[in-house]
DNA sequence: GTCTATATGAGGATAGAC
DNA sequence: GTCTATCCTCATATAGAC
C-alpha cells in the first residue's frame, strides 16, 4: 500500500499549498512551510512539483477554474427579478469579504502578473467567465421582459461592478470585514439602483 | 555647499524609490537597486532612511496623499451634468489605467497588508477622500435638480464602481491596457447607466 | 554623510543515502 | 518516493574608514 501513503501525501502537500497560497500569496510562502505544514520534506515535495511557481499556477488554475461552482449565481431564471437579484448579489458579496472569490481576487492582483503566460488564460478561465455567467442570466430575464436589457455582456459588467465595488479591495489592504448589516445594506443599494436603471420601460409589456 | 549636494541625494533617493515602488511593489524592490538607481551606496540610502519599511511607507503615503491632486474631479459643478460626469469619467478611467491611481491601487492590494497600523489613515486619505470629493459634485448636482441624488456618498460609490470597473485590476494582473475606443465605449456605458439610474425623476424641476 | 566590504539570515533547489 | 543535510543566491542591514 506504498502508492496509497503517496496519495495521501500528494493530497496533503496540495490542500496546504492551497490554504497557504490563499492565505498569504506567492512570496509569503516558503517551500519549507508548506513542506513543513503538509507533514513532508522538501526534497518530497519537488520531487512532486517541479518548482515554486508550477506548483502555485497549479493551485491558482484549481481555484479560478472553480469559480462557476458557486451556487450564487443561477443557471436560469425563475421567479421575481429583484428578488434573483439580491440572493445573487448576497452571494457575491460573502463570496468577495470572505469566500473564494477574495483568495482568487488577491492572488491575481497580487501574483499573476508573474506568469505572463498564463494571464489570458486564467482572465478567460475566472473572471470573464464569471461575466459570460451573469450576461447568460441577465439575457434571460431580459427574453422575459423583467428587465430592459440591451446588452447583457455590458449590463453584468454593471451588475458586477456594483455588487463588487471595493469589497474585495478594502479586505485585500487589511480592512476588517464588514458587519452583515453593513453588506446588506450594500447589496440592497447595489440591486435597487441596478433595477433603476434597467427596468423595463414599460413594465407591462411581457411577451 | 555639502548640504546641496546632500539634499540633491535624498530627493534622488526618493526618486528613484518612487519609481521603482510604483512598477514592481514592495518585495520586487531591493534596496540595491534603490541606491544604484538614485547614484548612492546602500551605506547612503540607509543613512537617510532607516529601514526598507519605512521608505516604502513615506513613499505610498506621499503617492497617496496626492489622490486628490488631480484635476480631473471639479472642486464645483459648472455646465451640464452629462458633460461634466463625462470628462469626470475620462479623468478616472485615464487615471486608473496608466496613472498614479493604477500605482496606488497596486500597492493597496499587494503590500498595505503588511503595515496593518497604516491601513486605517491610509484607506482614510486615499480611496475614502476620492469618495468625498466626488460626493460633494454629486451633492451639488443634486441641488441644483441635475440629478436626483438621495445620498451622495452612495451615489459616489456607484459612480466609482461603474467607472472604475475593471481597469485597475485587468490591469494589475498583466492584460495589456485597453485602447482608447475601448476606454470611451467603457466610460460612455458607465456615465449612460449611471444617469439612468440618477435621472431626476421630473427635469424641469430645478429651483 | 558617504563609501567599500561584510555580517547575517531566508529561501529555492538539489545531493546522496535508504 | 522519501528523508537529512547542504549548496547557493540574494537581500536587509551594519561596521569601519574617510
Amino acid at each position: 500500500m506504498k502508492s496509497s501513503g503517496s496519495a495521501r501525501k500528494s493530497e496533503m502537500m496540495l490542500k496546504a499549498a492551497q490554504r497557504l497560497f490563499a492565505e498569504a500569496g506567492y512570496e509569503g510562502v516558503s517551500m519549507d512551510l508548506v513542506a513543513k505544514t503538509a507533514g513532508v520534506s522538501k526534497a518530497t515535495l519537488y520531487a512532486h512539483f517541479e518548482s515554486k511557481e508550477k506548483l502555485f499556477a497549479e493551485i491558482l488554475e484549481a481555484e479560478n477554474g472553480r469559480i462557476e461552482d458557486g451556487d450564487w449565481i443561477p443557471e436560469r431564471f425563475e421567479g421575481d427579478a429583484e428578488g434573483v437579484l439580491r440572493r445573487f448579489a448576497r452571494g457575491m458579496a460573502s463570496f468577495f469579504v470572505d469566500g473564494r472569490g477574495l483568495a482568487v481576487y488577491r492572488l491575481f492582483v497580487t501574483d499573476l502578473h508573474r506568469f505572463p503566460e498564463l494571464v489570458a488564460r486564467f482572465h478567460a478561465a475566472g473572471p470573464l467567465a464569471m461575466r459570460s455567467r451573469v450576461a447568460r442570466l441577465l439575457a434571460q430575464m431580459g427574453e422575459r421582459g423583467a428587465l430592459a436589457i440591451d446588452d447583457p455582456t455590458v449590463a453584468a459588467d454593471h451588475l458586477i461592478a456594483l455588487v463588487q465595488g471595493r469589497l474585495p479591495f478594502d479586505r485585500s489592504i487589511g480592512l476588517p470585514p464588514p458587519s452583515d448589516a453593513e453588506i446588506e445594506r450594500h447589496v440592497e443599494s447595489a440591486v435597487r439602483f441596478f433595477l433603476r436603471g434597467y427596468a423595463p420601460r414599460n413594465p407591462t409589456d411581457r411577451r
